[in-house]
RNA sequence: GGAGGGGUGGCAGAGCGGUUGAAUGCGCUGGUCUUGAAAACCAGUGAGUCGGUAACCCCGGCUCCGAGGGUUCGAAUCCCUCCCCCUCCGCCA
């Protein structure tokens, strides 16, 4: 959510910076600013006819008090009440376009956000061809159990590879504990305002599942929850940063990819996830965002998955990022890199949504909110399979997950 | 699922149709007193929005007593819908 009053003093910054997504919504803040003329013209009768009611009233309530009679002056206030009903039914129409219109403006890029996708580094030997996944795994995932219950698309994780995704969550925890984040097993399942708030509605209602029989959706990410956590809230000064580490499955329609990704647990519907999701000041909101792209890369250092680390292009942001990073994995099963982790920028754009604000010695503000995938359990497995694969198809495993209750070596059974 | 009770400022808690953004207490901030601290006393202390100004301070208007509608000249107060919390019963773990 964009501040209207500051767009309206200075809009055009904020037009060039919506203008870089290449998305038209440019074009849409030139529609909000005008709706907000319109409100603002309404509004100044509106409130007049209010004082005006208010001040009568006062003398009406004098009146009575005194035993005297009021009801001239109540059939005289019949008049103004009908005006301002009126005048009220414009103003609201007007309000809720504005609001529609507003709520639909995704985040101004930052300006260090990158035009096109850009490498910032590679890290790892990113050479090794091997085989996939899923060869690898052998009846360990098992799509086709997925298919007969679930439907394409869904997978069924079965012996060793149960203990490696509870080891990778339980030692990803304990490593996120270690830079400051709370542990958080949140809901799954989410109301419309939790979406709103944190900017997948009105974007990406295609991407979401929802429940036939309750006003409930199925959470992408524990992201929608967490930055939930605070809604509507005034933090107490010194309260910052407050920094979370969401545990949970999440759930994506996976809506026109049709085709795409189909084979193994690269693309499902359903897979856990361990999220990273800070509020901070907002001066310290891009610091913030390295931190978690140190976390991101610290992680994959320890689990030895070679990777690079992606600047994402502005017109690939989603509505509440103002800037983007990707940590692409190599991946020998595909022979390519990609997409493995994701940390971003979100600025005031979720806090203003959801309300957030912190009090601090000149006032109260809106806080910052970022997020970043700590380890996406499905894809990281991946990464390790493939990454951690000998000559005899058996798998290595990284020596830091046996701490957690990991197997020192994955084989399929023949 | 059934019955009942409640949601008021940072917290506790009054108000239950009229000049109430809201008593009182606590907390917090500043001051007086004190060598210092505590205590006591005094003063201040919500958010949003529009305008006066381009911005801050400040001043004025309007809005906000869970959310949204309604009745009324006027709603924290009455009515309706929804959300949440608590108690009891039932059911399940």
């Amino acid at each position: 959510m964009l501040d209207v009053r500051t767009i309206r003093r200075d809009p055009e910054p904020v037009l060039a910076a919506l203008a870089r997504r290449g998305d038209g919504s440019d074009g849409r803040l030139r529609g909000v600013l005008e709706l907000d003329r319109r409100r603002r013209d309404l509004l100044p009768e509106t409130e007049a006819l209010r004082a005006q009611q208010n001040e009568a009233g006062g003398a009406i309530a004098a009146a009575k008090q005194a035993g005297g009679d009021a009801a001239e002056a109540i059939a005289g206030l019949q008049a103004v009440k009908r005006r301002r009903d009126a005048l009220e039914l414009q103003l609201a129409a007007v309000a809720a376009e504005l609001a529609a219109a507003l709520a639909s403006l995704p985040n101004p890029p930052d300006p260090t956000a990158a035009d096109e996708d850009t490498v910032l580094r590679t890290v790892g030997d990113a050479t090794k061809a091997g085989r996939d996944h899923l060869d690898l795994a052998g009846d360990m995932i098992d799509m086709e159990a997925g298919a007969q219950m679930s439907g394409a698309r869904f997978a069924v994780i079965k012996g060793d590879l149960v203990l490696l995704e509870l080891a990778l969550v339980r030692w990803a925890l304990e490593l996120l504990g270690g830079h400051g984040f709370e542990p958080v097993i949140p809901p799954a399942l989410v109301r419309e305002p939790a979406l709103f708030g944190s900017g997948y509605l009105p974007d990406t209602e295609q991407q979401i599942y929802r429940l036939a029989d309750d006003p409930l959706f199925l959470a992408g990410t524990s992201e929608v929850a967490l930055a939930s956590l605070h809604a509507g809230q005034i933090l107490d000064s010194g309260a910052l940063p407050l920094r979370y580490a969401g545990f949970s499955p999440c759930f994506r329609r996976e809506a026109g990819a049709a085709g795409r990704d189909t084979r193994g647990l690269f693309r499902v519907h359903q897979f856990d996830k361990v999220e990273m999701f800070s509020f901070v000041a907002p001066e310290a909101a891009l610091d913030e965002h390295e931190r978690l792209l140190a976390i991101e890369e610290e992680i994959m250092q320890a689990l030895r998955i070679p990777y690079r680390v992606v600047n994402i292009a502005v017109s690939d942001l989603g509505a509440s990022a103002a800037k983007k990073y990707d940590l692409e994995a190599w991946l020998p099963g595909q022979g390519r890199y990609r997409e493995l982790t994701s940390t971003s920028n979100t600025t005031d754009f979720q806090a203003r949504r959801l309300d957030v604000r912190e009090r601090t010695a000149s006032g109260v503000r809106h806080v910052n909110t970022l997020n970043g995938t700590a380890v996406a359990v499905g894809r990281t497995m991946i990464a390790l399979l493939e990454n951690g694969q000998g000559e005899d198809g058996s798998v290595v495993i990284p020596e830091v997950l046996q701490a957690w209750g990991a197997p020192a070596r994955v084989q399929a059974r023949p």
